[in-house]
DNA sequence: CGATCGTTTGACGGTGCTCAATCACCGTGG
DNA sequence: CCACGGTGATTGAGCACCGTCAAACGATCG
């Protein structure tokens, strides 16, 4: 590696694993910082500071199940699936990744990765060096409430993600599902009816821990009950309320929605 | 409450919802300090800091599902569950916490606890307040990377748990389960074999995603493989290499585990 | 246009949920 | 001291739901 003094090498240091194709693209400080929901501007005396900006294509992984751990990211575009491999090669979601979203933190109390992220579609991160992240507290003191907000945000979202599969009702766990992520589509400021899909039928099956067939039963199921209009991975909430009604229904009892159903048919 | 200005007092104040029976107890940094890991002694300045040890009894609320959130919390001893209750009444538990563990970190995003604490034995806890977060970091530098090793380990357990809910059969959830707790049982130092459950079945079963007679007919199951001996909230491991293995199976082929079975009876 | 992958739908069998009874344990009060 | 009620754990029987296997359909791409 070229050890120069320039600005531009100094990032191309900090982006590991840098393919050919990619090329350095126009990225700051205050950029992460306005992702992450910062308000204030932060002054040019920090323009120097070691953040890469990292360019994945589609099914490519930000990381590996077991790798060490030498950055976490934030999501700036594209989507993600956090995923944990078994002996058998079964592939287990544990989540998904969106704007704004902090990725690989879990790796830093054991320093390898729990899990792997593959990149969904065409996505862009901003790389933060963990041994940075002690001189990046010293240089904005205001970064650390960023970083303990967003690793709270994560860890709230694990809860309820395990809501999501604690539903017995393979219905009651895709209705769950599409709200969660109708919710964060709506924080993002995007439509909260209207949601493409970025994960395949089998990716979220596995997220709701059900075979992807049933995936495929419920969507149907709640189509015929007049809560989504579903084409391929296109999905528009016809009646939020009836999906939040069943999203809440716990144990048993889905015999109000099989009356509905009847009445239907 | 008598306001004098001796430390005692100092130490009382900081104790929110002090009930008559609770005295204070003899705690400093250190003491929380030690508890999270670290290897060196803190500076005798320091002792002044607003630092609560907070003392429970068994069925206690630590704090409720959507309170709002004053401090975080390090569970010195004894052990919680964290649950969140539906319309209907059913109580989800999303994990357990003992000695060592966060507790409370995910309010601070939202700024309301998403779940309850409840203490399931008498306990005592470090008392945090998140205001007080940034004035600790700037005493204590170290102070930061400690706190992001324990979200960071919060972050990894919760992910252990969806698998843990991710397995398709009971006995293979309940056998993670035990794993679960047995290593962490081993991290406190304690045998990885001999296990008291703190919490009742229901409480399990509810973790576990299942019907608690399930949780009770998985536990005479992986007793008459030879994995366990169970005596009511008594477990002690037998077989861990065939614990291990039953947990480590995914989908369908628990038919191996049918043939030992067979070959037993 | 064929090939491959993803999605949908059907049929069947098994696992676990529901309902229910029994047992064990414990603290209370007669 | 033992009867009593209460809670928690265990076990059984029946049935619905979902996983597995299978086939057909659709989309995308070379």
């Amino acid at each position: 590696m070229y050890a120069t003094a320039s600005g531009s090498d100094l990032m191309r240091a900090f982006a590991p694993q840098r393919t050919a194709r990619d090329a350095p693209l126009p990225h700051s400080l205050s950029d992460l910082l306005r992702l992450l929901g910062a308000t204030w501007q932060v002054g040019a005396s920090s323009d120097g500071f070691p953040l890469a900006l990292r360019q994945l294509r589609a099914d490519a992984a930000l990381f590996h199940e077991g790798a060490g751990v030498e950055c976490i990211y934030f999501v700036q575009s594209g989507a993600f699936k956090r995923v944990r491999t078994a002996e058998d090669g079964y592939e287990q979601v544990l989540g998904f990744a969106l704007r704004g979203d902090l990725l690989g933190f879990d790796a830093i109390c054991l320093g390898r990765h729990p899990t792997a992220a593959i990149a969904l579609e065409d996505a862009r991160v901003f790389a933060l060096q963990v041994q940075d992240l002690a001189g990046l507290a010293a240089l904005l003191p205001a970064f650390e409430p960023l970083l303990q907000k967003a690793t709270s945000l994560e860890l709230q979202r694990q809860g309820e993600v395990l809501q999501l599969m604690a539903a017995v009702a393979a219905e009651v766990r895709l209705a769950r599902f599409l709200l969660q992520l109708s919710a964060r589509m709506q924080l993002m400021g995007q439509s909260a009816r209207r949601l493409y899909l970025r994960m395949c039928r089998r990716d979220i099956a596995s997220h709701l821990g059900v075979a992807h067939e049933t995936v495929s039963r419920s969507f149907t199921l709640l189509a015929d009950w007049g809560c989504l209009r579903v084409d391929n991975r296109e999905v528009e909430i016809l009646d939020m309320g009836l999906l939040r009604q069943l999203a809440s229904s716990t144990r048993g009892s889905l015999d109000l929605q099989a009356e509905r159903l009847a009445g239907h048919a």
